[in-house]
DNA sequence: ATTGAGACCTGTCGGC
DNA sequence: TGCCGACAGGTCTCAA
């Protein structure tokens, strides 16, 4: 399910149900997900107050009053639902997670594939944190454009997509909207990522134009993911639409589908150089 | 240091 | 219908 678009709009439904809201209880119902659960986890967390969830990457980051962090993944397959106390809250399959806010909202974290990821952090290690300190640029932060890119990608041997996939050359983008992002900047997945930038770092004009789909692709799945939206699953430009007819202009390309790192890119071969 | 392959899990879907 | 393989929006670890 999950990047950066998806994890943002998880963090805006969650955030009102649990900000200034305290734990009063947390059901753990098992002992990992991708990792061990933090020792005490219940214990750290019940009595605390939520004073802000907020978003790096692919990660919900939700600040307490007791000066430590809460840090949550999604993996593949996680979500949350919110339901209110009383109203019948039965639990399903791969529910792992319960909190209870003293809100009456009940915040289920479930995870069949169970790659998700919790755990806690005192106030000092948030940034010092092993998933969170090699981490890039926020890609809808002023620290990413073109320079912050090309920058990421000078030297890179491996291919632009695989270059965009990895978390310390931008942020928070996953396999769906890297196909998109290099779509819409006309540039092949296969090129190699050194080649959007000068032997220096300095960008050359593509690397600005990928930088620019990638802030817009984001913006916009963000936009159309927001619940005041209707048109909810808009499809994608080339993601999964193999064989598909390219929809750029009079492009009369027809799209690809190859496997890179192990996993599926789209793209058109005609318009994408 | 960088890069690629494999591992971690369960669910779903298409083909036979 | 049932079984089987391929595949799924992520990230870590390991070996070359």
């Amino acid at each position: 399910m999950p990047e950066l678009p998806e994890v943002e709009s998880v963090r805006r439904r969650i955030a009102p149900v649990m900000e200034d809201a305290r734990f009063t209880d947390v059901i753990v119902r098992r002992r990992n997900l991708r990792a061990p659960f933090p020792k005490r986890f219940r214990e750290r967390l019940i009595g605390r107050t939520v004073l802000e969830v907020t978003r790096r990457a692919k990660y919900l980051v939700v600040l307490l009053s007791s000066d430590e962090t809460l840090l949550m993944h999604l993996g593949m397959s996680g979500s949350f639902r919110v339901d209110q106390e009383g109203d019948g809250t039965l639990s399903v399959a791969h529910d792992h997670v319960v909190f209870q806010m003293s809100s009456g909202a009940v915040v289920t974290f479930n995870d069949p594939r169970r790659f998700g990821f919790m755990d806690l952090v005192g106030a000092g290690g948030l940034s010092a944190h092993p998933v969170l300190s090699a981490l890039g640029p926020e890609p809808l932060s002023a620290e990413f454009d073109g320079f912050a890119l090309a920058r990421a990608c000078k030297g890179k041997r491996t291919s632009l997509k695989l270059a965009l996939l990895d978390q310390r050359v931008v942020a928070g983008l996953g396999n769906i909207y890297a196909s998109e992002a290099l779509h819409i900047a006309g540039l092949s997945p296969l090129r190699r990522a050194s080649t959007i930038a000068t032997r220096s770092g300095l960008p050359h004009p593509s690397a600005h134009r990928l930088a620019a789909a990638i802030t817009a692709v984001l913006t916009e799945a963000i936009e159309r993911q927001s619940p005041t939206r209707q048109y909810r699953s808009a499809r994608f430009r080339v993601y999964d639409r193999e064989s598909e007819r390219c929809r750029r202009g009079r492009c009369e390309g027809s799209i690809r589908r190859r496997t890179q790192g192990g996993r599926s890119t789209f793209f058109c071969p005609r318009c994408q150089r």
